[in-house]
DNA sequence: CATAAAAGCCAAACCGGTTAGGCTGATTGT
DNA sequence: ACAATCAGCCTAACCGGTTTGGCTTTTATG
């Protein structure tokens, strides 16, 4: 099964590469090549099942159809979901994806960039590792098709689709405080990423709308390596005096899960000694007794927006730093309930 | 920031693009060129952040550094997690990866496998659905270089690497068994894989080793579009007289999650009423309350594996149809516990 | 000093497509 | 009857690399 190019084919016909081309590209009428020749084409192309080679025609045309994504992890639920829809939604107007996890590394992102630009993709779908301007804005400048989501730059003013992050932890903490709670803890990620950001804005913003004390220990940093006996440690110390929160949000699904872990090591209570609520979902966050309630995130549509957008983008449309917020949802569960 | 060529930097320096070329592979020395045009060489691409067109220089290589991964969901946890590992381990190779979701389904998997290839991938990872030795042996006879994780065609005789299904579900049906149950059901999707007809083996061969007839009922077989509501029927059914089974092993992550959320529903106990061991496991198995015994899937190492045969196969070296099984691991947790 | 060998670089073909422009012979218009 | 038009196809250049086989010029050898 030798691969057959298009010379194999002129040569067999003895029609030309060029004619040939253009039938195969379905231009044939366009260009008047008889219905006869066109048929002989077509009737040999697939009998010999021949398959354009997509390197060379993407240097002659100078696109690939191809899309990179690069994101932080590709195992992390999250991002493989939003990889599917990304997949999916691309395939349906031609195009394959390749993608690279950058393990939140800045300048794994940046190598990564860079090699997905040589690799010639037509387009890059971010998201972005904290603190990575550079690359970025350097892109912006190059105008190289790109869009960013989850993860933005405000200053740098680029096509972005993200969610409502703030919202978000907004309602969860108005959902602890309707539930009766004031003592309420944060437990997030130590970063710069305005996604984060906003997360603990939203917080911030709840309890002083609520006029409740910000108190030590209420807030909790981790840094993106934290081990589980860290967490184990704040965890304790949040639920015990002086700091005796009554509900915890935490800001990614994954920090709640190893804040559950630790809870139940220590053997306190949902809800009864403490309530939780997930930023982020895992697949079996409803199976855990009680089930947690968790702020869903729009994974769907951000993996369907961000295609379409950048599509948009490579048909030439002119989309001036467009931005769009997606929604998302406190799914209530008992992990919040009332005490 | 116009893309900059060979032949721009030979333009610029009054280099020939071959001298260029040669140096900038790093075989300037072997081809004797004077350490000072190397170093201009060196000096102004650097400058210039030049970078190789891919796509030229895959099509005059025949070979793009581009493996293609086929799989059925790149959503789903476990793909996803392999997924990782394989993209972890070929960077270190300078290979990138190209992705597919099948979705299952027979047709989408023989599209992506020749749009891979006519994508000039260098070579597969295949986790193959369920009945396609057509294109899995046309590859074959093609020479293209692949592997076939997870799902197997024994009568095709493949490079794969795989675990040890069988063993796996024997493990933790003599699990249930040293527990004092007999009566033990079997929950498993309707399927000609080789992984899923293997881990049916293991449990009818336990059964049969300690004596026990798989009585009417205890064996269920579920198509890949079930829904929740089909499932909460089975187990219900499973659960009650005159099936009455002690405990369930469900034969992939999914299955156990939605048949817990049905004996949720059901109000029945884990494992009181009902024990409970999923083959695979979700990030979230280990906080469910009881948590769930599973059986721990070598992820890691199959990713490991598949990367490296395949780094076999592209080097040239003659791989005969390896075959590497790896061991799963039973995870012992409370939800198969005494009664 | 003539010649061989080595050093240092280049021209051109090639990979497999795409495409602008051109050529030929038949048809139409006047 | 002759020019203009059109149908139908081809030639050749190009995309941006890699690679083979020289071609000079310098250095070493006898």
């Amino acid at each position: 099964m030798k691969k057959i190019t298009l010379q194999d084919i002129a040569n067999q016909l003895n029609i030309s590469k060029a004619t040939i081309s253009i039938v195969l590209n379905g231009r044939g009428d366009e260009k008047r090549v008889s219905k006869e020749t066109q048929e002989r084409i077509f009737q040999f192309a697939k009998e010999s099942n021949y398959k354009a080679n997509y390197l060379a025609r993407g240097l002659s045309l100078g696109k690939s159809d191809m899309i990179g994504l690069v994101i932080p992890n590709i195992g992390d639920n999250y991002y493989a979901r939003i990889a599917r829809r990304i997949e999916r939604k691309a395939r349906l107007f031609g195009y394959n994806v390749v993608f690279s996890s950058t393990g939140e590394s800045r300048e794994r992102e940046s190598e990564l960039i860079q090699s997905m630009i040589s690799r010639g993709v037509d387009g890059l779908i971010i998201a972005s590792s904290q603190k990575n301007e550079d690359d970025i804005s350097k892109l912006k400048e190059s105008k190289f098709p790109f869009v960013l989501i989850e993860r933005y730059y405000p200053e740098l003013k680029t096509n972005f689709v993200g969610e409502d992050n703030k919202g978000g932890v907004e309602s969860a903490v108005n959902q602890l405080i309707k539930t009766g709670r004031r003592r309420i803890g944060f437990v997030t990620l130590k970063s710069e990423l305005e996604a984060m950001r906003n997360r603990l804005k939203g917080y911030k913003k709840i309890m002083q709308q609520n006029k409740i004390e910000i108190e030590d220990g209420f807030l909790r940093e981790f840094n993106y390596e934290y081990s589980e006996s860290e967490m184990l440690e704040v965890v304790k110390e949040m639920v015990q005096y002086p700091v005796n929160v009554e509900g915890i949000v935490f800001s990614t699904h994954y920090l709640a899960a190893s804040g559950m872990r630790a809870l139940k090591k220590l053997n306190i209570r949902i809800p009864m000694d403490v309530a939780i609520i997930s930023f982020g979902q895992m697949n079996a966050f409803d199976l855990i007794e009680p089930p947690i309630t968790s702020i869903i995130q729009p994974v769907d549509e951000l993996g369907d927006k961000a295609v379409e957008m950048l599509l948009d983008i490579l048909e030439g449309k002119e989309l001036n730093n467009k931005n769009i917020i997606l929604k998302n949802n406190l799914e209530v569960r008992k992990s919040c309930g009332t005490l």
